[in-house]
DNA sequence: TATGAAATGCCATAACC
DNA sequence: GGTTATGGCATTTCATA
């Protein structure tokens, strides 16, 4: 599926650094891997051009912009047999709402994390992936009421 | 507590771009946008020193890295109180593993997102923060099996 | 207080070893 | 992987409205 790409102490200091600011200059990341500037710019683009490096982008603060909800969902479908999952994910994976789903152990099947501008948003949500789906028994809803924390990026898979 | 900065167009239209591409030049940019070089820079360093931009970052494909085990836990307090939620949320603040953490609606108080490198890693976690935490009742653990969507750096908090 | 234009200096690129 | 020459891009300064 994933082609496995083999990193080195180099690639992945490399990484660790630039997954926390990819604006800093390969000058300065050379100075920190003790490489030179060359040996870094073409680890990175190799790096980028394998898929290692996915994107390039600036995080913006969500509470700068106009205000969104975020729900959680837990949905439970009439069955967990792979054929009905895999069905409902790729519903899933072409809605734009969906800022994140996991397949779970447990009664509960999928876990959905939801942004929608306003309640209205959440209720056609559901009226076009959810209710007509004959596949769901059930599902619940978890507003968020207030954010503890979300994806730091300073944060998020760490580099070992 | 977040100060309000205004955003015109042109702000909302050069944030829409570099939060997919941060590294497209400032030529490329105000040739879209339809301003100057100048004007999309300055702009830029002010979103930037505002915190409107968080950050610049590289997009790592954790499925390239060391593998991770990503858990949900639903938590269930002894009492919804804003002291004893709050006491809980400072908690966990300051711990690594939590990449995500929602205060909801409902009988679950808490909805925690966690990665560990395994399932010891987790035990570790919820040794050290849930079980001697007087204030939680119950928990729930949601092992992901599979991912379907996390975090598209392309849909989460679009822009208006 | 914002933009647009031009000179400076930094940085990535590419072709060498 | 390192070194160097080249081109591109950001930064700074200035003029303008």
């Amino acid at each position: 599926m994933t082609e496995t790409v083999t990193l080195d102490t180099f690639d992945r200091r490399i990484l660790a650094i630039v997954r926390r600011h990819n604006l800093e200059p390969a000058r300065s990341i050379a100075d920190q891997v003790g490489l030179s500037e060359s040996a870094v710019l073409r680890r990175l683009r190799r790096l980028r051009a394998t898929g290692v490096i996915m994107a390039d982008v600036s995080l913006i603060d969500p509470r700068r912009l106009a205000s969104s909800i975020t729900i959680h969902v837990l949905v439970e479908l009439m069955q967990s047999l792979p054929h009905v999952e895999q069905l409902f994910a790729r519903k899933l994976e072409k809605r734009p709402e969906v800022i994140g789903a996991w397949n779970v152990t447990g009664r509960t099947d999928f876990l959905l994390m939801v942004t929608v501008p306003s309640i209205e948003g959440y209720q056609a949500f559901i009226d076009a992936v959810l209710t007509p789906d004959e596949n769901v028994r059930r599902y619940e809803t978890l507003v968020s009421l207030r954010e503890i924390v979300r994806f730091d990026p300073y944060r998020v898979g760490e580099v070992c």
